[in-house]
DNA sequence: AATAGTTATGCAAACGTTTGCATGAATTGA
DNA sequence: TCAATTCATGCAAACGTTTGCATAACTATT
């Protein structure tokens, strides 16, 4: 499609007023050294062309641009699309605009990303690594070049960049020590896979609460899951089959949660006078479930903003050596009809 | 933050090699005036400094950027959020960047939104219009100054833009044909706030299903609710309270079909063998509940790529007149228990 | 009336590309 | 051997800003 009209530049204005180009873009600044009259004049002549400058040749002269990149392995997800709001609200603020790139849970496409955003000369990059990503060497080689760079959630432990995390060890813990507030005393705990951090955590949190409250660990009571809902269904199942069966779960995820849920109703028990139940990250479904489920707010859109915050702060920084930064986000418990009657 | 590594330039390069910026920018396009000796000394320095174009200083001498625009009214929401991926999906094939921004359902921060995308030269616009929104006027100076604007899902009428749309119509009929496929004969509906023009079209499109079955059309079975699950509940409850109660409902849209459902199992009725249900959406809600609901993918992300498509037509014609397009995105019915018994 | 100081403005370079044109060298054909 | 042709490269301008420095026109001070 080709230009009809011409946007207006600064020559164009200082033609039209009779100046130079210099002299119109200090009146747009308010520059001190310009006369009220002409900066009344120029100015009313901008707004009159709807002038608005050229962010591209103002970054090249400037050598920075107001942009923040952010690289996602998906966005079409409650948890990344909430960051992906904090994100641009923050920036908005600031007078940032972001782009957004998705990496699909591919290593590949995560480095092609970072190419084109140094490219693109963004100010900083926030990034939540996809899944199949183990080495951190992309985020390096930009950090090198001056970029600052701000991991969150899904982080590379080994790679010495600024980070946001959830404190999977407390949310765990808060949860399940309201699962004993609410009077359980059985415990069951469907975990994730053992290789990852959040499972681990989340189980710490899950003993030391009931070692806190003088409750002895069963070995019988914890139950390793895939995390999707297939997978809470069948590992609740061998919870009930126990003989001494628990009377709470503390699910790793709301996926497992919601099967486990489900597989509770359908085998009759009623929750939460039978059996109470939790999650973990407060997905939209945990809402419209019957009863709704109590779960632990992973705050995707907060995580977002304070990603947005530091990196901002790193931005602004002159500092030539930032020392890298990990923010942690406290966990919220969201206590619904799960665990207590209403 | 400061720089600490330069970044490579065609000049660096240059000196490095002993030639002119000139001489490197051709041997890296392939340029045929190059040898190739040259070029293969060129490629192989500027593969080694991990050389990347700087997009700025080419987008200014292009006088176009590889950028598109994206402004939605709510980012954290399904419906938005799968159209971005489908957006980004077909941007990242043609290699251009989205910059995402949101309106937060606010006219003047829509405003603003496409002053700052103007601003950073982006290629084009795709928007979906906040709820405040009443006059175009915005897009159409855009329009105006050469950048091909798309709006989607949420459009204007009288813009002369163009525009990606589904048809509301022939989902609601295509819903209401399926529940008298399934043998039902009393169908109610739940229908949305007359001013909005999704109401009306769901609205002809369930008269016009009926039409065509034989069925005649009970002004008593037709309620008019807000958008939400709070008042699915209630309108639902005034269907259940006919003396002729309805063995069918079909909800304008899935939160409020959700609403519905709830009502209905909690009066005791079963789902589908009562009453069948059907919403509008395909939120991922509708696969969480139980039974599953049966309701209408919008395809959010299809959108997305139509809309990405649409664009990138327009950006790469030469036209000077590209007459404005709406393509219409077919909506698909989806089929689970609350319909059919599995 | 001459100097110093102030005020308002313009010039020109720079940011990193791309590209039309010019130039010089090498090759070809007679 | 000379002109014509081809080949490889460089020069310089342009894109729209910003900004240090120079300059011109006043004003104030003696």
């Amino acid at each position: 499609m080709t230009n009809i009209n011409k946007t207006p530049t600064l020559k164009i204005i200082a033609e039209i007023i009779g100046c130079s180009a210099s002299t119109v873009s200090r009146a747009l600044q308010d520059h001190p050294g310009i006369s009220q009259d002409t900066k009344k004049r120029i100015c009313e002549m901008a707004k009159k062309m709807d002038y608005s400058p050229d962010s591209v040749a103002r970054s090249l002269q400037k050598k920075s641009t107001t942009t923040i990149g952010v690289i996602v392995p998906e966005i079409r997800h409650d948890f990344f699309s909430s960051a992906i709001d904090g994100i641009e609200d923050r920036a908005y603020q600031a007078g940032y605009t972001i782009i957004v790139s998705k990496s699909n849970e591919d290593y590949n496409r995560e480095v092609l990303n970072t190419r084109s955003l140094t490219s693109n000369r963004v100010a900083g990059i926030i990034a939540s690594v996809a899944q199949t990503t183990r080495d951190g060497q992309h985020f390096l080689a930009i950090r090198k070049r001056g970029i600052p760079v701000v991991l969150f959630d899904r982080v590379l432990e080994d790679v010495d960049v600024s980070k946001v995390i959830v404190d999977d060890y407390v949310g765990a813990y808060n949860s399940v020590k309201h699962l004993i507030d609410c009077g359980c005393i059985r415990i069951g705990h469907l975990s994730g896979p053992k290789h990852l951090k959040i499972s681990n955590a989340r189980l710490r949190g899950y003993k030391a609460a009931l070692e806190n409250a003088g409750i002895g660990y069963d070995d019988n009571l914890v139950v390793t899951v895939e995390l999707d809902e297939k997978h809470g269904m069948e590992g609740v199942r061998q919870l009930l089959n126990l003989e001494n069966k628990p009377d709470a779960i503390f699910a790793i995820n709301d996926p497992v949660a919601v099967g486990a849920h489900k597989e509770i109703q359908s085998q009759g028990y009623i929750i939460p006078d039978d059996i109470s139940i939790t999650g973990f990250s407060n997905n939209p479904i945990t809402e419209m479930i019957e009863p709704q489920l109590t779960t632990v707010d992973q705050h995707g859109y907060k995580m977002g903003q304070m990603a947005a915050e530091l990196i901002l702060d790193e931005i602004n920084s002159d500092q030539v050596d930032w020392a890298p930064e990990t923010r942690i986000v406290e966990t919220e418990l969201i206590i619904r009809g799960s665990t207590v009657k209403n």
